[in-house]
DNA sequence: GATGAATGAGGATTCATTCAT
DNA sequence: TATGAATGAATCCTCATTCAT
């Protein structure tokens, strides 16, 4: 679609990105509809389809800036110190911050990925990247003897991420603001244990 | 809303209910004409109206006939022998199978969710089930001092009980058809290991 | 439409029309849908075509009905004594009177006859047979020198049937139950004043 | 609702507003279809509900434009000549020429108000003009000596127009497009004779 | 005769999209 | 570029009427 020109499109353009995200946010994708975003931007119902052809179109835009947020998660703290089970429960809580950032935008998603299989895919990318991220650390823990290593390292850091999804799905989805301690804390133990190390004896 | 009196009623409204089922199943619940059901059903559109009164009151009726079949999954097997690791892999197995049975309604139930806190209470509920199941189950391996006495259980059962649903999630929600062996081996694995079991000594 | 031969037939009919009665006065004719009528009887739906085919063929049986107890104001009372303007007021309470007791019917019958001449005519008839009595009561005045000669009786009379009915319309047709005693004294005076008589001179 | 910004719009919406006003007049209110409405105007189907939302919202419209109208009959000819029997007369004509004009629309609003009290409030506010017209009319003649000091003025004023309304009814809501000539004299005569004024000797 | 289920045409409303200014 | 009005297809829901049992 056509990008603006002038100075005065580009404000226009991101009035319409910025006001599609609360919207969305407020309504969900299915409800938001296309009048709305332009009335919320404070511009003409027709201007809209100067810069976008579907609610899709501009979803995709907004979806896009909230994704640079949620991936900063996996790569800061890379160097971090601290014990194995420590930087576990670190990521976890990285995780979770930023899951709560973004729960409004990721809600919308997921109701768009019933219908729209690119959204389905954004989403499964998402998974990956975390899910890759995960699978280097345990093959590192168990190059180094402290990880069991019968584990398939993908496929358990898929279920680990799993679990950390899901308690961030019930936590944050439908209108939630955190996940509690001693939830985090369970969630490291289960994790750290289930791969193999003690979260009683920090190495 | 009215019930059928007479058999041929019966016949009709059932009719009714099994089209929606499919419908439901193919489209999704906001993909759904209400025209459709009638139209799958064999049956004129104003009969919908003789039985139901909007997609929800039909959904509803269509959802409590599969929860039938997801709660058993939680019932049977409950006096079942074999060590703690083929008893957890064996329930998790049949969470599985019946998930895989329910897919269509489930995934039709998710996207209701977002829309109408009744199917929302609803999925919280089957959750509720089955985390009730296995927070028993880890009491009382804990109260044989098999598992872990730190683990808080309920909590423990939530986090392992969303990492099963994840699982099925992905496996299931987007017209996969099994969860494969080697994930259920993973999944048993940290799941057993993470509240203290060693999955390679089975008592 | 098909007449009741058995005992039982009688008794659906009526229990119909009684019902139909009762459904127009307290809905009015527009709002009163077919179904309503049997419901309220207390029979099936389909019954309500055994006996009549349409609302308004119903409707003119609770008319008719309703027009025997109307036309007993205008012959009732003829032969009363007093004096002209005592019987004028008598009159005119006996008129109020029957519009009350029928006040339900009547205000069916007016909605319905913004569309159905049929009922539109009725009215017309009905206002003949009051319009008809007073040109008599007038004439006679007229002949016995009591009332003002140059009035034309037949429009004197519409005019001042046209008066009381505007009353009793205003009074009964939404919600009212009487019309008070000094607007009835008010009336009395102006129409027999209006006629020529001296109202406060009883001869 | 919305109110138009361009020219185009005002005309769009003038052109429902009268063709509203059309078909309202030709079908009465029950009969008139929404969609009859902008077919009339020579607009789309969807346009209609840009400017309105209901068919009460634009009979509003329509009736308002017609009330103007309406109240000039009250206001004209206050400072004017004549005896009071004449100034009687001059007052009927002029009801009835504005009724005349406005039949259409009072037909409309009498159907509405069975259903719609905002409808049924109107007319009592316009019968409340009138009445208040005539009360002043009658309690100046009482001072003067001219009116009989017995009468109650405001009820007095309510039968004398409900007189002249009912004339009006049966005049025009059905057709008709006159008031006779001798029928205006004779409801005159009533008039006047009714409140004590002598229509032969015209002061 | 009575029942109540089934039918489908009719009417209301929404909203994505186009377009003249 | 921006505006806001106009369009009409899609969908929902109601209810008079018919009919098999």
């Amino acid at each position: 679609m056509a990008q603006p020109t002038t100075s005065r499109g580009r404000r226009t353009r991101n009035a319409l990105v910025h006001g599609a995200r609360e919207v969305f946010e407020e309504q969900g994708f299915h409800d938001t509809k296309i009048a709305d975003i332009p009335k919320r931007a404070g511009v003409s119902h027709g201007t809209f389809y100067t810069y976008f052809d579907s609610k899709h179109a501009i979803f995709r835009e907004v979806v896009n800036a909230a994704m640079g947020d949620l991936f900063q998660a996996t790569r800061s703290g890379l160097g971090e110190g601290g014990s194995p089970v420590e930087r576990i429960r670190a990521a976890n809580t990285r995780y979770f911050a930023s899951y709560a950032r973004n729960a409004g935008v990721l809600r919308a998603i997921e109701q768009a990925s019933f219908r729209d299989p690119y959204f389905h895919d954004l989403l499964a990318q998402i998974r990956a990247v975390f899910v890759d991220r995960i699978t280097i650390g345990i093959r590192r823990l168990q190059e180094q003897g402290l990880a069991d290593r019968k584990l398939d390292a993908e496929r358990a850091a898929t279920s680990l991420g799993g679990m950390a999804e899901q308690a961030a799905r019930q936590a944050f989805l439908f209108g939630g603001s955190s996940v509690e301690e001693p939830t985090v804390d369970t969630i490291t133990r289960l994790w750290a244990r289930g791969i193999g190390l003690d979260p009683d004896r920090p190495d």
